[in-house]
Formats: C-alpha cells, structure tokens, sequence
RNA sequence: GGCGCCGUAGCUCAAUUGGUUAGAGUACUGGACUGUCGAUCCAGUGGUUGCGGGUUCGAGUCCCGUCGGCGUCGCCA
C-alpha cells in the first residue's frame, strides 16, 4: 500500500507518528508562508498542514502547485492542532498531518463537476462527468448504502436456505409485457437475444428442478420510457420458493424489511407488516401502492350526491358511476380560490372534467359555488360523512370507478407534497394483496393478465374463472414503500388444466403457449412442485432508505431519459464490418 | 408519441417592456500574506447566449424548426 492511513482514521491517538496519507485535493488555502491542504479519500477528509519547520522549503514550494482534485501522497507527522484551531466540522478536525515529503502522484484538469461544490452542476455534467460526481460524498454515501443493503438481503436470504443461482442474461423474446432488448446472433443469423425483464420463467424452472428455495441479485431490462423512478436497466433481488402460500414469501419479505429498517435507519418496524386488499386499497386510497404515511383517505359519497339537483352528480349517480371525495383538512389555508383553480387544471390532466368542492365555513356548514344546488339538509349530511371542520376543503371526483380513483389517487398525492404531510425520515411498509387475475383491454378487446399469465388464481375464486373473470383474485402481493410499489410476486400455477384455462382466456392457443414458454410447460409436466415468490426493485429500495427524489441517484452509471448513456455515449454505432457478421441492415 | 419546464463565462446564476460594450459569485491566471478551514486582500483572463432560420432599426429576450437535459401522461404482462 502507498498509504499507512485513510483520511478518515486519524485522531489524537496517533499524534507523535509518522503515517502516509494518499488521496485528492479537495481544497486548499494558501497563506504565502505556508499552505493547508484538506485532503479527501472515500473514508474522510484531514487537514495536511505544508509548514515550517516540520516542512522543508523546496516542499513548500512544490506545494504551490497543488490544484483541486490532484492526487496525492502526503508523508507527515500526526499532530495535535494548535489551541482554539481544531475544526469540529470534521470529523479529523482534532489533529493534522505536518508534511515531511509529499509527491504529487497525479495531477487533474479543472474539474467541471467539483466534488467539494457548494452548487451541484446540472444533472447532464454531472452524468457526462460520472467519475467526478461520485467522488461527491453524498454519492459515496448512497453507492455503500447499495452496497450494505444488497449485502443484507444476500445475507438474510442465505441464513433461510436460498441458493444463489445466475440465470442467463441472453434468452428468449416473451413477446407479451414489456418491449425487449434484442441482441442480434451472428452463428444464428436472423435470430434474435432478448434481454431478461425478468429472470421469471428460470426460477420457476429452478423450482421444478427441485432448489427449492432460489435467490438471485438480478440485473433486468425494459425497453420502455423512463421516468424519475424507472431504468431501461435495473437490478431486482428475485425469489422463488417451493410448496409454500403467500404468507411464507410474505414472511420471508417482513424480515428483511425488518432487518433492513433497523439497520439501515436505526428504525423498529414491527411485523407482520400491515396488508389490505387490492380492493379495499382502491377504496380507501384509489391507487394499487397507496401511501400510508398520511390520510386523505377517500370517502364515498354516492348515495348523497344522488340526493342533490347537482346535475354532474345526479347523473353519475344515475349511470352507475361514483361520487368520492377527500377532505382536505385545514386546506383553506393551502388553498385560496386560486389555489383550487390550479387543482381543477390539475385533474384535468387525469381525465376529469372538472373539480367540484366545499369550503368548511367558520360556522361548520360547508359552502362553496356548488353548494346552491344541495339542500341545507343534505349539505348537513355530506358535512358529516366528511368529518368535516372549519377551514376544510372537500374535493370531489364524480365519474366512472376506474376514473375517480386515478383523479383522487392524483390529487391526494399531491396535496401530501404541497401540503407537507410527510415527515422526513417516515417510512411505512405494507402489503397489498390479492390483485385481480386480468383486466379487460378495451382496445383491443380482451382479457390481459394483471401480473403474468402464470399467476395462480385464490382457490375461492377458481369459479370465476368460468363464470366471471373480472372477479377472479390472484394469489399475488406487492410490498408498497411510501406510496411506491417496490416489490411484487405471485404464487404460480402449477396445475395444467388451470393454467389452460388461464391461457384460453387470454386468448393464448395452445401453439402460441408451446411456442412462447413450450419449455417453462413442459417443465411444469414433470413434477412441478407448488412454488411461488417475488422480486424486489433494488434500485427503489436503496432510492426509498436514502430519500433521495430520482433513481438516477443510486445507480453508479445511469441512462437518461432517452435511454443514453451521456458519459460513454452509448448506444453508438458500429461498423459495417460487424453488422455484416450479424447479418443486420440497418434501414434509415 | 402527447404536454410542460430548462439550455447565457469552466461551474452556479442575473440581465426591466425587445434597447448602450451581456453582469455577479465561484473557479482559473498572476501578485501579497506564518494558522487557515467557504481563508483574506489586489489585479487579470474568460462569452458564436445549445444549434439553424425568421420578425425587427435593434433579439439572450418574440416566432418557427432542431438538438440536448429534466418532469409528466401514454407505456412499463
């Protein structure tokens, strides 16, 4: 080693001894006689002191020339700073080193993203330049947060008897879900890689050949846009598990959220974790992954609205649609006039026509433009199902099902940030279960699966199979992180004649099956066991835990919006020479 | 694919209603300084306002197109 100590161990302990420290210039201040140095490595920063008489001239002198982000190799005295001059910013800041000999190991260009900065660069520099931005503390934070909370779930899953196993990044098209990354094969010319979206039909082959028990930190990818919280390319901890239900992968999950939460954030998390229904979620939250860091909880309101000459409502009421509504509490102090103005344009983007609403008025009747067409009885009646107060605003969302939830679910996320009603450093884990088995595809008609096609339906429910798909439940769960969906899984088919039924209904013959997944069936032929599991978004977990608002953030080299990476500039193009070894023409 | 925000010095930003030679902080260069830690003080360098076109007496500012970054809807079984 070129170094006897990192930057961040020295204390008065070791004042007296000559160490080496190596690492970057992270600033440094020059007072003609002498020169100070705060030199940074990933473990912290120590003052290194370029003085007489510990420091000869010609070093001095030499170490004028130090710019930031130079590295270098500092020999020096461990000392004890003088009084009333240690620096309780940092957490060396009792000592110094007192340079001996110093050597300048390499030397750096002006950086365009300082590590040290005070402002952070836009987020293009800061990709361009990916090697700069990590060395930024808060990043090196964030890539040993990943890295402890891998290490965890490896660990955690490990100790109950998983077997790590690598599934192959090069497979098959599985046309149905997500758009694929294609890889060319060049001794199969005209055939075609694609790239996992998921490791889904391995395990369960794994599980047939009898691991009972599957692990694995897996890399997957999706061609499809991005967003502030999604990848092209993302890293899942994926299980399988062999004769078990829903409550032993669930367990197994309440663990190691447990286990993670201590120990990452100091915080106790009592299990089991809290579950409700898909339905009942839609219900009281109108979303699949509420938040539950906060109320706003939804409140039917049809009955009432049906009673009112409020035409919207009376005639949603009418057409079988609903009318629900949130109260906002102490949201005229949110909200002026204005305010709901900026809320109604706000809905509209989510398909609504319009925002009607209460005020709570200071003598507790509910007031507003609508409110002329309610009688003073039924304004009495919507003030109590709503709870309602002085200085509440009750917002309403009056259409079909499916529509009042987008808008409320919207809307209720929203008024949480605007109105900060979650705490920094809150976190809430729960479960949402049973998922409906297919949702209908208007577009085109038929029957879709919710998760994949593999999803094992609740026994009470096989009966719809037949009779009523819409209302078949699927054994399927999904752990929801603050409102985000961080992780999801399924107890799958393993009986043929089900999984037949299954296929039919969503229109899969019987040559498209063989032909899409003939060997994940086949496999199920020979003594598949009962076996199901689930995968984790790794990158939301660690993007969760380090609060961080974008997933860019916990990913060492990630893409843009545009799927590019801004520092290597991939994708890029390449010659004719290999893409006539691959048989490819490009056609633009 | 749709909608929205953004692009000015190495970096972070400013520039009144379209009006003089596009400014500030920081960084950088040179100088001063024996204890600083966002060092300080003095001086200086640094600009095709992303790119292309248009309107105008005059464009960083307005219009059209385009490229790039971000957010969001669609999409993500």
């Amino acid at each position: 080693m070129l170094r006897t100590h990192t930057c961040g161990e020295l204390s008065e302990q070791q004042c007296g001894q000559s160490v080496t420290l190596c690492g970057w210039v992270d600033s440094y201040r020059d007072h003609g006689g002498g020169l100070f140095v705060d030199l940074r490595d990933r473990y912290g920063v120590t003052q290194v002191v370029f003085n007489p008489p510990d420091t000869p001239v010609d070093a001095i002198e030499a170490s004028k020339g130090l710019r930031s982000e130079f590295v270098i190799k500092a020999v020096g005295n461990v000392a004890e700073r003088p009084e009333g001059m240690a620096n309780p910013k940092l957490a060396t800041g009792a000592i110094e080193v007192r340079v001996t000999e110093f050597q300048i190991l390499n030397k750096s260009l002006v950086p365009p993203v300082v590590p040290n900065g005070q402002e952070l660069p836009g987020e293009d520099l800061r990709l361009k330049h990916r090697y700069l931005d990590l060395r930024r503390p808060a990043m090196q934070r964030i890539m040993m947060l990943r890295a402890r909370m891998i290490k965890t779930m490896r660990d955690h899953c490990t100790q109950q008897g998983f077997v790590d196993i690598e599934t192959p990044v090069l497979g098959r098209s599985t046309p149905e879900g997500a758009r694929d990354y294609l890889v060319p094969s060049r001794v199969n010319q005209g055939t075609f890689y694609a790239l996992p979206q998921s490791p889904q039909l391995y395990k369960q082959i794994l599980m047939v050949a009898g691991f009972d028990r599957y692990m694995q930190v897996a890399r997957c990818f999706r061609d499809e846009d991005l967003r502030a919280d999604r990848q092209p390319e993302f890293t899942q901890l994926d299980l399988e598990m062999s004769f078990v239900d829903s409550d032993d992968v669930i367990g197994v999950i309440d663990g190691l959220v447990a286990r993670l939460a201590k120990e990452e954030l100091g915080l106790d998390v009592p299990t089991p974790l809290p579950r409700m229904t898909y339905d009942e979620a839609m219900e009281r939250f109108g979303h699949d992954a509420p938040d539950l860091r906060f109320g706003l909880e939804i409140i039917e309101c049809t009955d009432l609205a049906a009673k009112s000459d409020f035409g919207v409502f009376k005639n949603v009421a009418k057409s079988g649609g609903r009318v629900r509504a949130i109260n906002v509490k102490n949201g005229l102090s949110q909200y002026s006039r204005r305010g709901i103005d900026a809320l109604t344009e706000f809905v509209k983007e989510f398909g609504a026509k319009g925002l009607a609403w209460f005020r709570a008025e200071e003598d507790g009747k509910l007031g507003g433009s609508i409110a002329k067409f309610f009688s003073e009885e039924l304004l009495a009646e919507f003030g109590g199902r709503m709870a309602a107060e002085p200085g509440d605003l009750i917002l309403f969302s009056a259409d079909q099902f499916a529509a009042t939830c987008r808008v409320l679910h919207a809307l209720r996320t929203k008024i949480a940030r605007e109105m900060k009603l979650t705490k920094p450093g809150e976190m809430h884990f729960s479960w949402v279960e049973e998922f409906p088995m297919f949702d209908f595809d208007e577009d085109e008609q038929r029957w879709q699966a919710m998760h994949h096609p593999f999803t094992a339906p609740l026994e009470r429910d096989l009966a719809h199979l037949e009779d009523d798909p819409g209302k078949c439940r699927a054994q399927a769960y999904d752990l929801v992180i603050n409102g985000s969906e961080a992780g999801g899984g399924t107890i799958r088919i393993h009986d043929a004649e089900i999984q037949q039924k299954v296929f039919s209904l969503l229109g899969i013959d019987e040559a498209t099956a063989k032909e899409r997944f003939g060997f994940l069936l086949d496999a199920l032929q020979y003594g598949a066991p009962p076996h199901g599991g689930i995968a984790l978004g790794i990158d939301r977990w660690v993007m969760l835990f380090g609060e961080l608002e974008n997933i860019r953030d916990c990913i060492a080299f990630p893409k843009t919006q545009k799927a590019t990476d801004l520092m290597t500039e991939a994708p890029g193009t390449v010659d004719a020479k290999q893409l006539k070894e691959l048989g490819v023409k490009i056609d633009a």
